[in-house]
Formats: structure tokens, C-alpha cells, sequence
DNA sequence: CGCGAACGATACGGTAGCGTAACGAAATCG
DNA sequence: CGATTTCGTTACGCTACCGTATCGTTCGCG
């Protein structure tokens, strides 16, 4: 079942989604930042470093120094892979849950008040 | 016509398009800069720089900078207003509707692909 | 083994945004 | 008028992210 949107709703509902995030409180992420913690927990594990910097096109000290972000907020963790001592995994914690649900939360409720 | 959606419906939403967004080209707006375009094209004028400020809840060099930097990207002008000279009125762009054109149909394609 | 490849992290110089504070120009008010 | 307020901008020191290049560790393969 497709979300089907008009191009008012479309800006509107990114409009007032936006405006929360700035007016709440500075702690706002980097469109690349909520775009690997999106990734992380809306697709299936593993993830590893390289596996998002290819799935975002961007470089691999991108990836890690948002990890390194977002691990000092707690949205993520990294743990190394133990049967291929090279790679890292990245794990979700209940802090990263609970940021995505309402953020979830919030779009869903400027949804709602979407106009047309 | 409210746009209902679910929790995974609008996370989905938000990881689709902003992974576009990131995989696109790097000329990416900070999330105070895009709710500042965002703002300026969808509420009716006129757009001073205090009154965006109070709006975001941000300082007032905080929109002179976004000002300064869309308005080298051509997303946006400054006009000086004439009946109070101490006033700086924002204007639109076509480069910059075109801009949040592009985002709009972005959102909507990326909407049409939800599943559920 | 030893050598090269793969992975993630780090170093480095550069750029851009931030918050606080101060500034110049213009309007308002006594 | 002169003093005060209002408006947008600029200055300053700081922090965070960027891209490129390089590093240390670990694996795989001959």
C-alpha cells in the first residue's frame, strides 16, 4: 500500500518535520549521520563499514566517523566480527531505538496535520 | 485529507529519501538551511531574517549565514526593503523553487515505493 | 611461511557552521 | 535635534565534518 502524496503535502509534511527537529534542541544529526542510522536499523544485519560507505556512495572515514558520533550518543555501537577479526559489526542499542521511534513518531503526527 | 501513515511507512519514508539525498551529489543542505528554504517557499511572505530567527528559535546570524550560503547556491535573494530601510526582505528564486520542486517529487516517488 | 589484499582507523589540512559579542545604519521617541 | 532602540551583519574562537593519504591488523593465497 503506497503513500500516495501531493506535491504540497510532500514539502508540507517535510516542512513541519524539519521545523520540529531545529526548534527542539540542537542535537540534530547530519543528513549523512540519520541516513547510516536509518540504514543500520531499517535493514537487516550485519552492517559493517564498508558495507555503508557502498551503500551510500560515500567514503569509508565518513562512515566511521559518524559511527564515532553517533556511538558517543549512544545511537550505535561497534563490535568486532570475532570469525573475520578485520571487520567491525554495527550494532543497534535501545538508545538508537528509542531516537528512530520518535522521530517515527513525529512524522507521523505531522502527517496527520497535513492539510488537502 | 490528513496523510495517515504507519511507524514503518514514515521511517521508510525518511530512509529512502534521504538515502537518495546522500547518494545524490554532495550538495547537501544542513537541516537548518533546508527548513529556512523550506519556510520562505511555503509560508507567505514577506521573510525577514529576525523573523525567521524567532520562528526557528535560532540567533539571528544563524540565518544570515544559511542566507549567505543559499544565496550563493542561488536558492535565494535579499532584497533591501525600502519603506524601512533597517529591513532585509527575502526573496524566492526560480533555482530555488525548482530546488524544493525536486525534493517534493523526490518524497512522492520515494512515498509510491512504500510498502504495506 | 611470506606477500599482497582487505578492512577499519587515523592523520592532516581545509572548510563550514556555531554562539557570543560587538558594530554600523536606520528609524523612533522624547 | 540627540539618545535609544531595532535590524542585519561582521568578528572571533571553537567545534565538527570533509577528502585524501596512510597506517596497523588480519586474512587469504601461493
Amino acid at each position: 500500500m503506497p503513500v500516495d502524496l501531493t506535491p504540497s503535502q510532500a514539502l508540507g509534511l517535510w516542512h513541519a518535520v524539519t521545523l520540529q527537529q531545529v526548534q527542539g534542541d540542537g542535537r540534530d544529526l547530519t543528513l549523512r549521520q540519520l541516513a547510516i542510522l536509518l540504514e543500520i536499523y531499517l535493514v537487516p544485519p550485519p552492517h559493517t563499514v564498508r558495507g555503508l560507505a557502498a551503500k551510500l556512495g560515500v567514503t569509508k572515514p565518513v562512515i566511521t566517523r559518524a559511527l564515532d558520533t553517533m556511538g558517543e550518543l549512544g545511537l550505535v555501537t561497534r563490535v568486532r566480527d570475532e570469525r573475520d577479526r578485520r571487520n567491525v559489526i554495527i550494532k543497534r542499542t535501545v538508545d538508537g531505538a528509542l531516537y528512530l521511534e520518535r522521530l517515527g513518531d513525529l512524522i507521523i503526527a505531522k502527517g496527520r496535520a497535513q492539510p488537502l
